[in-house]
DNA sequence: TGTACATCAGTGAACGCGCGTTCACTGATGTAC
DNA sequence: TGTACATCAGTGAACGCGCGTTCACTGATGTAC
């Protein structure tokens, strides 16, 4: 049941944005408005579950594209299928992804639920690098162009999520996460609309790039299709 | 009158998001709702509005913060000026700058008179590009790493703002494009919240590194401090 | 096996609110003769 | 200099709508004795 109006409200999220109206749920549900108050306190509680099942299902997603990859020492190949995985479940649930990643919905704060499942993207990602520097494949750079004012800030979110993690990858590392998601973002929201049609290919092309600045390109033996 | 209007929308676009009630801006301003349609035929065209004035003010800024960099030749400063007056920008206007590049508002498309000012942004950053190119400070790598399925949509949108750009600049040129508002948009939008505290910082590192895949960085010829 | 009772999912009316938009209007200002 | 008229910014009431949330309630289902 809770399930069901989840997913009723899922399917609204996508036609009206982060607005969501119960009663246009209820109603769909052929429900009167009152009823969803058995399963929800209120409009903030539904959107929170939304956002929570929202981060675990891209996770799932992200963390499910890497274990395809049989091999393991391929981290280009694998950053590369967490990346498309992203960017496709982005573009099938663009209105999740929105509530996620986009503009913050006005007056909604995200209670701290939400942050367990929201680091587990990023601990994927970091889990490719952490690969890559276990078996020596990923180069370590010094951390010599790392500024000093945000190292306090790395170790203190590598702690958590990569604790062995040299400072410099775990840096650039965050660059790629910041750049997936910026070119996630660029697309679903509609910025690359009549400038790049050949959009897989484009967001392919920056993704390998991004690799490259990372320093994961060694890792692989030959020129891949992807 | 258009323009207090139009200045009392943009305190409320802050405080209710893209959810700009013309009722609420009319009595802000003393007047009766109705009064507001002598004006803006409707609430989609004082967005409009709005959202033409933003690309308008953002543009601004960040060709004033290229031009009042002296050495024209040193590209990887005229980059970073750019990158920080936007950032800037943003974050003194996140209401304004969430219209522009956050979730699409549910229910509103953007009409093509918010095209011409929308394309100001990336001129600006392909004209340091094309100066370098010009004075053969930046290195023009081949295409070799730009997939073929791109190269028409390269060409069209390059042809536009930049004839004279070699494609594969011009391709890693879009990445720092992408970055850029990725990097702001993350920041903006909270995805740094009790993640990174240096912001600025953090936000410099990340355009040097970007500066760098484009080939930047060469221009420099010592380590700058921003 | 049958009755009494508790549980609980869902109802329906109501509260008080806000919204965009329309329409006939008032009343001050400025222009023409 | 004075009157008649047009312009036009802003009014106020109304339409029809949707919203979140509350509250006392019905009526079916299941449990206990």
């Amino acid at each position: 049941m809770i399930e069901e109006i989840k997913s009723i409200a899922r399917r609204h999220l996508a036609s009206e944005g982060a607005n969501l109206s119960l009663r246009a749920v209820a109603r769909e549900m052929g429900m009167v408005s009152s009823a969803l108050y058995r399963y929800f306190a209120n409009r903030d509680d539904l959107l929170t579950a939304l956002i929570i099942d929202a981060y675990s299902a891209l996770a799932d997603e992200a963390e499910a594209a890497d274990a395809a990859v049989q091999d393991r020492g391929n981290l280009l190949r694998r950053w590369l299928a967490v990346c498309h995985s992203v960017r496709h479940w982005a573009l099938e649930h663009p209105a999740e992804y929105a509530l996620l990643y986009g503009s913050p919905v006005p007056g909604y704060s995200a209670p701290q639920d939400t942050i367990a499942n929201a680091s587990r993207l990023p601990a994927a990602l970091l889990a490719i690098l952490s690969d890559g520097v276990q078996s020596g494949a990923l180069p370590t750079p010094g951390s010599g162009d790392v500024p000093d004012q945000i190292k306090p800030d790395l170790a203190r979110a590598g702690e958590q999520i990569a604790p062995e993690l040299p400072q410099a990858v775990l840096a650039r590392g965050s660059i790629g996460w910041v750049h997936l998601f910026g070119a996630v973002s660029f697309e679903v929201f509609g910025q690359l609309n009549n400038v790049i049609e050949a959009r897989e290919a484009y967001f392919d092309y920056q993704m390998r790039r991004i690799a490259v600045l990372i320093g994961l390109e060694s890792t692989d033996a030959q020129p891949s299709d992807s």
